[in-house]
DNA sequence: ATTAAAAGTAACAGAAGTGTTACTTTTGGG
DNA sequence: CCCAAAAGTAACACTTCTGTTACTTTTAAT
């Protein structure tokens, strides 16, 4: 009974990853993302009141498929495996942290939808902490990780990795276990 | 022979960076900062002839200052010393990084005088590094970092590890020596 | 007191984004 | 075949940001 679209939901998503990724959310608007998918600003309205809306449920559209990825890190027994699948699984999810730190500037206007959205989010955010504490406890447990640096620093620690822009071009296998080899054992040797 | 001016070019500067932290570099514009330094938009345009003039040359002002701080790490003799001074150096200077980023975003378009600042910024930062390398080769020389990690990742692991966000608000002090720990030695355990 | 330089303002026109509306196009079930 | 539902478009009114111009205000040197 209705026409066809002239693009799907993915096409729509992909595209405004990579905007967001390119312009930031203030640079972000409709009519680039129009002009992405060869469509009317028009027909964006049509799914999307807004904005915020758009970006929310992209968002969540996002962390969604991360965590189902990152749930996987309880098929894992011991601590070692987990790490080695949490690293691999960062690195290839480079895009994370910058689009969280985006999400962080939606501002919730009147729209409903969009307060729904931003719950759902921060839902998301604390399921995915809570597979991320169970790593941290678990490394504790086998007496892996130091006792005494806070839990946080753990996490926050292993995001920020990944970030470090490769400037000079190190060999992937090189860069990924080197990572590896500072966040085991620092920088330093051992003297 | 003149009128008092309205504001001086280090508040300028300082709203300047204010603006940028909160909004973002699309999200900054000329009628939020004249607001905020209660004079008309028409005033700025009196020093600069676009954003991206004011934009750039606040960049030169800070990368300044940060530079004639940084360069005072060869006051310090030994690796272990150096390393002391610049940790504590880039923990209070958090934002330069999110800065630097935003810096990434300037898009160069006809004005000269904007051609000029982003060359003057790139030799800031090829001073940056020139700084840093020599400490890293004083560390490797002092056979204090590990040999076989690419110098760039050093560099990127340092400047990294201060931008975790600290959101469970653990204390300073446990925060910043937990820090040193993990980058000297990991987070794994001796065993 | 005059005056010229520097500082500041208010207002205009143009560009670009937003949200809405009235319209056309496509499509498959009856 | 027809027609209603869904998809898409073009255009309008509105807002915000930009860069410029013509103007006023302040100031200190003469």
């Amino acid at each position: 009974m209705a026409r066809e679209r002239k693009f799907s939901t993915d096409e729509l998503f992909q595209a405004t990853k990579q905007l967001l990724l390119l312009q930031g959310y203030e640079g972000f608007t409709f009519s680039l993302l129009a002009d992405d998918l060869n469509v009317s600003r028009g027909a964006l309205y049509k799914y999307f009141d807004n904005k915020e809306e758009l970006i929310t449920d992209y968002m969540l559209y996002e962390m969604d498929r991360f965590l189902i990825e990152l749930k996987q890190i309880e098929s894992h027994r011991s601590f070692e495996a987990q790490f080695d699948y949490l690293l691999s699984l960062i690195l290839s999810n480079t895009d994370i942290q910058k689009l969280i730190n985006i999400g962080k500037q939606i501002q919730v206007g009147s729209n409903q939808k969009v307060k729904e959205n931003k719950h759902k989010l921060e839902k998301l955010h604390i399921d995915m902490y809570h597979y991320l504490q169970n790593f941290i406890t678990l490394g504790k447990e086998e007496q892996r990780l130091k006792s005494h640096i806070p839990d946080s620093l753990f996490l926050g620690y292993i995001f920020q990795s990944v970030a470090i822009p490769n400037h000079f071009g190190i060999s992937p296998s090189v860069w990924v276990s080197s990572i590896k080899e500072i966040i085991r054992h620092g920088m330093f040797t051992n003297t």
